[in-house]
DNA sequence: AGTGGTTGTGCAACTAGTTGCATAACCTCG
DNA sequence: CGAGGTTATGCAACTAGTTGCACAACCACT
């Protein structure tokens, strides 16, 4: 039940159509919720039918032209009640994690390659996040919402350490002691006794 | 499509039936991939339908009764294509962080409490992890299966001790300049001077 | 006026995961 | 033996998210 509360958000913050949206939760709000542009959409709908938000008088109905929705007190109401609420996080589901631990059971050829790619990939988002950090929170501005939004993104930063960090301990592990153990095609030249 | 190589992987290292299953993804398997029993049943039959596994020809086919699966070759080739594979790490999608950036827009009332109760629940999780560390992975054995597994196993103990940093400095940020700028209701007694 | 790109909204079908419930076999205790 | 709990398998309906595509409006260039 979280995507309709992120558009809430979002439109609480700027009044947006669906596309402006889209754009929004694969920018700043996708460090920590996604979406794709039809799930929007659909949500857009079911808000508007719920009495959550209403489309701005000034737009027209028909298909193919912009459509700006704003919230209304129902839907501010409603966030409030879910951001308040209780809820317990969730165990962890990767992929990758389940990968490697296949790896250990029917041979682990090739991993070595996809945890390096992996860790390109996070240590790009990670600097990423860096810019934003930077370029949003200079050190001056202290409001609480401020804070709040730059939890928000430490988060995101923080994680993605913690990405870049195990990939390259884990590489690091797997890699030297399997050239060492075996004994086939490894060069190992000059650091055997003379 | 991780669900059934989870089961794959879990059935190459021993063959289950669908409870033992069940229990073996709320313990070990839980610390990279969850599912309900509902899921493994369904799951078992496609795989048993795909040719992947074999029910055991030991238990009989009636209802109420244990019924053991064994991975097929078939399942292991399955299995290992998938590893190797090239998947592309998904986007974070956290409620948590979610209803922290909602509280900056219709207030932070009540979020703490929320804060603390997930930083209790990652704590216990943290140490249930390091329990399992003290116990399962004793520092002399050393085989490429033991390396990955314990590879996996430190991805959720990172993971926890994140999300406990995360969670106090959050907490921390928070409360103290919550109290110092609310001129109400704040008693501030014995540290002004004297 | 016509073609082609961009912006914008949206449907339909599918895949994955969750929730609630039904039912059968088996074991134990009185 | 039968009542009640535990072990075990499973169906059906639902919710959430993904993928692929259709189509309208608008704009710019020729």
């Amino acid at each position: 039940m979280s995507l309709p509360h992120a558009i809430l958000t979002a439109l609480l913050e700027k009044p947006s159509s669906g596309l402006e949206l889209t754009r929004r939760f694969d920018m700043s709000i996708g460090y920590f919720w996604s979406a794709t542009h039809q799930q929007i959409y659909r949500e857009l709908g079911k808000l508007e039918h719920e009495g959550y938000i209403r489309a701005l008088p000034s737009a027209q109905p028909t298909r193919g032209q912009k459509k700006e929705y704003e919230v209304l007190p129902a839907g501010r109401a409603e966030l409030a009640r879910w951001t308040a609420e209780s809820q317990d996080p969730k165990p962890i589901r990767d992929p990758l994690l389940l990968r490697l631990r296949a790896a250990g059971v029917v041979g682990a050829e090739g991993i070595d390659a996809e945890l390096r790619r992996h860790l390109d990939l996070h240590q790009r988002q990670l600097s990423e996040y860096l810019e934003i950090e930077k370029r949003d929170f200079p050190p001056d501005r202290d409001t609480v919402e401020d804070r709040l939004r730059h939890a928000v993104l430490r988060a995101g930063i923080d994680l993605e350490t913690f990405w870049t960090r195990w990939l390259s301990r884990t590489l690091a592990e797997l890699e030297p002691p399997t050239a060492a153990a075996a004994d086939a095609s490894t060069p190992a030249e000059g650091n055997g006794p003379k």
